[in-house]
DNA sequence: GATAAGATGTTA
DNA sequence: AACATCTTATCA
């Protein structure tokens, strides 16, 4: 069953927890004349949780600007941006509306899917992908996993490469199994 | 294992 | 100028 935006229009650490192990769903498109679309299921491993515009490691807390603005609206729509000029990381964004926050989706359990940047460039994720209803997408959304996951298998640590954003940079909003 | 550097372009 | 990364190289 996919996610609906209730699941997504909660707190933003509540939700990182919860998002791993379920599954990601990419559809990506025909590129070519006669090529078959594919399909890519993969379980979520790894989030990062980013918690408003008072979370300094959080890029809203930037205010709205041309890019941060998808996290400024409902919860349940994809924010895709560029880092470093050459990877791209894919966040779904939580919280009521003006309350921006996102989930990093860090990892999955696919081949080449151990990092933010790696698994966006084997799913095909880019900017055309930024600002997707993923309650309704037919090409990103996700579904519940089989496996119930157990508070127990939860680990958690610090959020990768903030150091930057302050006391916001020691909480421990990274989740992974 | 730890640390450093380089690739690269968007952002404010 | 800094950056929510990854790969490769060079240490220990």
């Amino acid at each position: 069953m996919r996610l609906n935006q209730k699941f997504f229009n909660r707190n933003t650490v509540l939700v990182a927890q919860e998002l791993l192990g379920k599954i990601l769903v990419r559809k990506i498109p025909s590129t070519s004349l006669g090529q078959a679309a594919k399909i890519i299921r993969a379980r979520i491993m790894e989030t990062e949780a980013y918690c408003g515009m008072k979370d300094l490691a959080c890029h809203a807390s930037k205010g709205l600007t041309e890019r941060t603005k998808v996290m400024f609206g409902p919860a349940g729509y994809s924010y895709v941006y560029m880092i470093y000029g050459m990877y791209y990381c894919l966040n779904i964004v939580t919280e009521r509306e003006g309350n921006p926050s996102a989930v990093l989706i860090r990892a999955l359990d696919c081949e080449n899917c151990n990092g933010p940047g790696k698994l966006c460039q084997e799913l095909k994720i880019d900017k055309k992908l930024n600002d997707a209803d993923i309650t309704k997408s037919n090409l990103l959304w996700i579904e519940n996993g089989e496996i119930k996951i157990k508070k127990s298998q939860i680990k958690k640590g610090k959020r990768i490469g903030v150091d930057y954003a302050g006391k916001w940079k020691d909480k421990l909003w990274r989740f992974y199994l």
